[in-house]
DNA sequence: ACCGCGATAGCCT
DNA sequence: GGCTATCGCGGTA
């Protein structure tokens, strides 16, 4: 499990940080991992895309001004979540949306979680499509609002760890479905794994 | 593969 | 009352 001090940096660089890590989450007594491929990330005091922006305080927002390495989760386009982890210290609001993960195991639960159907149907585009978007990870890996403010660095219902040592380049974009946020629309912080084939979006 | 569109409810002003 | 850090579908190619 990485711990609390693993968090406590600007969103940034925890953006890249956590691709190919593991998140870990233990829901209906099996042991969920997935790599995490693809990440953004947002900043209130400077980026209008971030729901903090410009370092406003809401009942809503407030899990980002916490300490790094508790979760955000929040409700979105009346039917999702999206799932974030919380990066800085206390008093800057900023934090990292998990856009893609690829599943590592229990493919089969995955798969009836997300399209009630079993592994002898599933094609090879319903595998990569588990996973490879922010609510559908939600949705796969049963993150809701009861997660929100979770820490992730105690308890075994959800956390990250250490992935497998391995060498990837990483591709730095623009960041998904913030068109309105003027010049911040620019900002190339998305993240995510070159050649992956769990991510979101080229 | 890509494009347009509707669903849907909590949050904020 | 007007949004929204999305998804899945149906149409066209």
């Amino acid at each position: 499990m990485l711990e609390k001090d693993f968090y406590k940096k600007d969103a940034r660089e925890l953006a890249k940080e956590l691709l190919g890590k593991v998140l870990v989450r233990k829901v209906d007594g099996k042991v969920l991992r997935g790599k995490i491929v693809e990440t953004e990330s947002y900043i209130g005091a400077i980026d209008k895309a971030c729901h903090a922006y410009p370092n406003k305080v809401t009942e809503r927002i407030k899990p980002l001004y916490e300490d790094g390495g508790i979760a955000y989760v929040y409700f979105i386009y009346g039917k999702y979540f999206c799932f974030n982890v919380i990066s800085g210290s206390k008093g800057t609001a900023e934090g990292v949306l998990i856009r893609a993960i690829e599943p590592l195991n229990e493919i089969d639960y995955l798969l009836s979680k997300r399209f009630n159907i079993g592994i002898e149907k599933a094609k090879e585009k319903d595998i990569r499509a588990i996973a490879n978007g922010p609510s559908k990870l939600c949705i796969a890996y049963n993150i809701s609002k009861s997660e929100n403010y979770h820490k992730l660095y105690e308890g075994e219902e959800l956390y990250i760890e250490e992935g497998e040592r391995e060498s990837f380049n990483i591709v730095e974009t623009t960041r998904i479905g913030i068109d309105y946020a003027e010049e911040a629309r620019d900002f190339p912080w998305r993240y995510y794994i070159e050649g992956n084939k769990y991510i979101s979006k080229k």
